[in-house]
DNA sequence: TATCGTTAATTGATCAACCAATCAAGAACA
DNA sequence: TGTTCTTGATTGGTTGATCAATTAACGATA
């Protein structure tokens, strides 16, 4: 079934299988076949559109990260004082982002970051713009909007890097309450 | 130069060596022979005492905890008020916990323990041993010692994922205020 | 003290498995 | 006909693990 217009539809495919496979494997150890499989092609193809498995990485991770920023930008317009804020941690643990296999592969992502300068560039500007956002946020709730918005910036890593470790499963309410709890303490 | 005796030499430097090479490579994805060059001997030598790659990286988490653990523990009989929540902060930020391979090979086996049960488990115990610490110590001065210290354990966590991030070096200070920064604030 | 068998330490060589990447060639559409 | 899509086959390289063989210390014995 060989038709035009193939390209953006297998590349889509081999996204999604990667960020399934490193999540359900929960390592960086999958191999192209693994993944092209998954997508339902050969290995030979996911090299044909992507040239490199590094590449298959970095496109992964942006669109995790890519998807991540959406989900922020389509509730930021929030309403009330804190709306802004909420709007920022509540799509952190929005369904999409808190899913077991996204958490799992977002922290072997942090680990490539560590040895692939592309991956850790990608992973600053989502540090940056996280940071900018909640700064903005936070100016007129807190006296000191940058340290609260760095800590609240650990605080949603530290609680992502613990929920994959329970073995139950994540409960995305619990995390959340975490978040806001420490809010409601800062902010007055 | 056999001598005997040399079993827990070269355990402790294969340990060692596994440590150093995870952290500066920044995966785990390092070979048994860099393992054992960098110890100084064989690949052939280091499975001859661990098995398996497998068991070395058991034992070098095992080797990290242990240290971690202990740093806390003869920290612990803190004076004043604070003296033991100081303590268990201070000691994750002590220099031999918080060096840019220790941390590097940290993050790195945290992704481990999604894939490895026993790896799994090991982190397991840290956390609740953690989590008890922190709860025995919060317990006179928080309302709520439990949340504060689920909400400090993932800070510190959250903290080093973002301080082996920071290309200029880890900057030990800054991120043990960020932590008492906190902990000034939700306690009164 | 000299000798010798036992045990621990150590390694070079090797194997079987795996894998990323390449390429040539076939198949379907425009 | 030419372009896009697709894959089977192959290759070059890597690696965890094994094994036989060697070297050196130790301990007992005569």
């Amino acid at each position: 079934m060989p038709k035009i217009g193939a390209e953006p539809i297998r590349k889509a495919a081999l996204i999604n299988a990667t960020i399934f496979e490193v999540g359900r494997t929960g390592s960086l150890d999958v191999t192209v076949a693994q993944i092209a499989r998954r997508a339902g092609m050969s290995p030979a193809l996911a090299h044909h559109y992507f040239g490199s498995k590094e590449k298959i990485f970095l496109s992964a991770m942006r669109y995790i990260l890519r998807t991540y920023g959406r989900s922020v930008a389509e509730r930021l317009p929030g309403h009330g004082r804190r709306g802004r804020l909420d709007a920022i941690v509540r799509a952190s643990f929005a369904p999409q982002n808190f899913q077991r296999e996204t958490v799992s592969a977002w922290i072997n992502f942090y680990a490539l970051a560590l040895i692939n300068p592309e991956a850790g560039r990608l992973l600053r500007v989502y540090h940056r713009r996280l940071r900018s956002n909640l700064v903005l946020a936070l100016r007129p709730l807190a006296a000191d909007p940058v340290r609260v918005a760095e800590t609240v910036g650990a605080l949603i890593d530290g609680v992502y890097l613990r929920a994959v470790l329970t073995p139950g499963g994540i409960d995305a309410v619990t995390a959340e309450k975490l978040i806001f709890d420490y809010l409601d303490e800062v902010l007055q």
